[in-house]
DNA sequence: GAAGATACGGAGGCAGCCTCCGCTTAACAA
DNA sequence: TTGTTAAGCGGAGGCTGCCTCCGTATCTTC
């Protein structure tokens, strides 16, 4: 909306720069440190002034959202793509699968998540926007296809996935994660009458608000 | 061991009140302004000083532990009742529902156990063995009975249980967080072979380890 | 080259962590 | 009771990290 106004100065590059060397560095120092790491140390290893990494990123979070805003549009590509397998079941688990993955080597973005998470923050908001329209449609088509049942969110399921992730550094987290999701899948696939216990009335039967056809 | 040396002092009747004190300041510094609340806040409120808190807690972590043991108790007492219900499938359904009303109400324990994950502490060791014990008997019977698949342990269990409820400071948590473990506990039972799809081989037969009978 | 905008850096105020040690007080013996 | 002494108390103080503010330096533009 303010692409072309009358006169803009082009950014100094000074500017440019720094911002990109702390971020080069504040990627460092989280992937090392934790997303707790000191921000002193961060400016400090980017060769910067504090109040030169402030300026830039006046919030933690505004700099964690940075660092991982990236890698977050990674993971929503990767299931853009699925979108287009043939077993819609599948395409989740594979897309869940390679979350994991994704987890393992970018230690630091789960944590950063996780803090995102609880300070309601922007990164917060846009990788959960983000990341839930791209599993949406995974979603969606599954349960049109009368594959999955259709009450579950995109969010449910991301949170149900971050949060099995959130354990991940202890040691067996990776496989542990992995068998937990199989079983998540698993029951998230509409079951045939099976059981004709108790259960009957807690699942409605209308697919909950947004069906595609 | 040491229960009759020789000579024993009677503690202190000062140290003992202080201690007291100090817990229960804690546990409503810590419920009000979540794990991360300043420890002198604690101490000033508990009307002690600084100093003593330290004494009696040396880490952050400790003191976690103290307020938070008995309600970990807690939970696994519920447990250790459930074992003797009929349906062992649905005792397991009703100790994660009860968990989840627990952690509504116990805002801080969750926090609390998250930081001590993380950190790897007493805390964390204490309660996992704890709760693992307890719900290890449960799943035991489920999967002895045929009920459940038995490749899931007892720690995979409680991983999921803990990350999904990771999450409880968003709006929607509670109903989503009861959705999700309603699909892992579906997930959970073994499925009769109404799928003869491309899954077969994915799940062993053997029944992982510790079989009952 | 000059002017003016823009960005830099780090001093400094603040808060919380944790340690250390001189003083107080409770327990026990006589 | 009173004295002795170990146990416990508290908070000053050193340290680290957060964040703001503003005098100074540097870049862009003309």
């Amino acid at each position: 909306m303010d692409d072309h106004t009358d006169q803009i100065r082009k950014p100094r590059a000074d500017a440019v720069r720094n911002r990109e060397r702390v971020l080069e560095a504040a990627k460092a120092v989280f992937n090392a440190g934790g997303p707790e790491a000191s921000l002193e140390a961060v400016a400090k290893r980017a060769g910067v002034g504090i109040g030169t990494l402030y300026r830039h990123f006046p919030t933690r979070e505004d700099l964690f959202e940075a660092v991982y805003r990236r890698e977050v549009e990674q993971l929503s590509e990767l299931a853009e793509q699925l979108k287009n397998a043939k077993d819609p079941v599948d395409a989740l688990r594979r897309w869940l699968r390679s979350g994991v993955e994704f987890v393992a080597t970018k230690k630091g973005m789960v944590a950063a998540l996780a803090l995102a998470v609880q300070s309601g923050s922007e990164l917060h908001a846009f990788s959960f926007e983000r990341l839930s329209k791209a599993i949406g449609s995974l979603l969606d088509r599954a349960a049109a296809a009368g594959a999955m049942r259709a009450d579950v969110s995109p969010e449910d399921l991301l949170r149900a996935f971050f949060g099995m992730c959130y354990m991940h550094d202890q040691p067996g987290w990776q496989s542990s994660v992995l068998r937990m999701l199989d079983v998540f899948v698993d029951g998230l696939r509409v079951q045939p009458v099976v059981k004709a216990k108790a259960r009957v009335a807690a699942r409605p039967a209308k697919p909950a608000a947004k069906r595609k056809r």
